[in-house]
DNA sequence: ACTTACCGTTAGTAATGACTTACCAAGTGG
DNA sequence: CCACTTGGTAAGTCATTACTAACGGTAAGT
């Protein structure tokens, strides 16, 4: 579940990851976002719905404004994204370390 | 150390994200990885460059060729980058429930 | 020495994407 | 009902970047 690979591509963007940060301490608002950052509310507008797509947020309607928090279960998908990598990374390393015993740069 | 933050912006891209899974299984030449891609074999290895400036790959010269394969360090540090934010989302999460009782969609 | 294979770099182009301005919809309070 | 706030969307601009073609450089084979 939660195939969602390219939660990487949306935290690769640095205000977009600016924004994320933010969000992984507290909820936010879109405007309260917009203040903090050098960029316009439309711009934190676009970048809450590419997180949004990548299942990295999720958003509740608060009266007229829109809270953004973080959705743990997209991150962790990410996690285990990498986690898989890393093991893998881990065993070909060893591999190629036991039968060619080099050491690279 | 290693506060190599932007491997995540080079792993965005799918030309090389496809290039470090494949790096993930098992060393790979150049020509090798261009074989198998959609793209020319210069593509690949300004990919290469990238992954390598962010940490992620290695390579060696062996003979004639270059051997690529995955850094180990350059992923545990994006693991441990992303594990800071799945424990702040967490705990944020976990507030944010408490005090809100609110389901988000 | 010549040819072939393998790779990195450069230059130039096409495509992606991040941003702002402007506009529109919905909720809130006088 | 009207003014204000809040936020999503559209259009257009500008910078970034992924790609190919062409070149040069080094190693291996004949």
């Amino acid at each position: 579940m939660t195939y969602q690979v390219d939660g990487i591509a949306a935290l690769a963007d640095p205000t977009r990851r600016a924004i994320f940060e933010r969000l992984a301490d507290r909820p936010f608002a879109v405007g309260e976002l917009a203040k903090e950052l050098p960029v316009s509310r439309p711009a934190v507008s676009q970048h809450l719905k590419v997180l949004k797509d990548a299942g990295l947020v999720i958003d509740r309607a608060d009266g007229n404004r829109r809270i953004y928090q973080v959705d743990p279960d997209g991150v962790g998908a990410l996690r285990a994204y990498l986690d898989k990598f890393w093991n893998r990374a881990l065993t070909a390393f060893k591999d190629a370390v036991e039968k060619g015993g080099e050491t690279l740069s």
